[in-house]
DNA sequence: GTCTATATGTAGATAGAC
DNA sequence: GTCTATCTACATATAGAC
């Protein structure tokens, strides 16, 4: 073990917390204003720390914001992914089976965990701007793909580019699910609505018309 | 005709094209960067102005924002009830006549002309922030209402607020269709998607699904 | 690692000459 | 209405004591 991995692998109990927290705060105060609209002191006072710390730790706010991103990308990956070999185990999973795998981790972790709901927000943002193209392809394209070639294989005929289309559609309609319930709720009028089923019955019966 | 009506009816001509070309930037700009990412110092490069008139003509930055939604979003209002109407003209209105109404002249109006296609951009920011609800509840939704309305009378049995959710799917996607074509193409690797027939048979197939 | 103080740039907004 | 110059506030970022 050389002495550079022992300093990096015993960094102090409380140093660890701080930074934990500084990320957590970014999470919030990110998904809440946007990169351009959220500041680093925002940050910093949602923390609970100082200005200069969060500067410290986070390397600037672009690298911040891009850590954020980057310290859950793989988790939900993996839970999407790991969804869908259980589907698979079972043998060839159906449309339907093959969008709950997609949409399920992502949902049902915002529901569950007020930080997890503020990275689901967080991929939102990232999603929708073209200025972090990179940070799409690197996190999300990947398991995009393998998805896409999942619903490619039901619909052997349908041409790829509009199996692409059809699933950014998709998820676009999960992504409001989680952005966008204000605006449902405004428009319901009464009575709650927008659940992970709906959404499946919804993309599953669009996809179905679409690639037939 | 007073002299008060008299004065603003004949501003210079010069004063009138330089209104336009800033609320032209503007749309641009905020398009492009979002509110809290767009400055009025691009603004006024945008319009080749000086950032002392943008101020001027628009009353501060947030002013300004609104005025770039309010500009347009009665004509897009009109086209949509207007086609609507055109179609009810024939009978009642099928799913998928109703929703080619909507997204109709949204996506034509984008696709036709640059500035059209920046306030259709810039629709989809209002439309994905909470923090521009009043905006969405001013000029959108009284349209959505109206639609959501005619989609109901064709599933008497679905509950408003099931309805409201799968409408709040559809526009989203609709959304992407004019912010994520960048998503698409990456994800397609070749060949081009992405029509309003596609769209139209996307959403009304999972809205049939989900209302029936 | 933590915190204070500060450097440096740039934001929105305004005043006043023309 | 137009344009220059400027005010004030706050942004990111860093330096240095502890």
């Amino acid at each position: 073990m050389t002495p550079e991995t022992t300093r990096k692998r015993a960094p102090s109990r409380r140093s660890l917390a701080t930074r934990a927290r500084i990320l957590d705060a970014a999470e919030r105060v990110f998904a809440d204003k946007g990169f351009a609209g959220a500041t680093m002191r925002d940050i910093a006072a949602a923390a609970g720390t100082q200005v200069g710390l969060v500067h410290h730790h986070g390397h600037g706010k672009e690298d911040l914001f891009r850590q954020t991103i980057a310290r859950r990308a793989e988790e939900l990956a993996r839970r999407r992914l790991d969804a869908l070999a259980v589907c698979k185990a079972q043998g060839t999973p159906t449309l339907p089976a093959i969008l709950d795998c997609f949409f399920g981790p992502y949902l049902n972790l915002a529901q569950g965990d007020a930080q997890w709901l503020a990275y689901a927000r967080l991929v939102a943002h990232v999603s929708a701007d073209p200025a972090w193209r990179d940070i799409s392809e690197a996190h999300f394209d990947p398991t995009a793909q393998v998805f896409i070639a999942e619903i490619a294989a039901l619909y052997p005929a349908a041409p790829r580019a509009r199996i692409a289309a059809v699933f950014v559609y998709s998820v676009s309609a999960m992504l409001a699910l989680v952005t966008s319930r204000w605006r449902i709720d405004a428009l319901a009028q009464d009575g709650a609505a927008g659940t992970l089923d709906d959404l499946v019955a919804f993309c599953a019966a669009g996809l179905g018309a679409s690639l037939t």
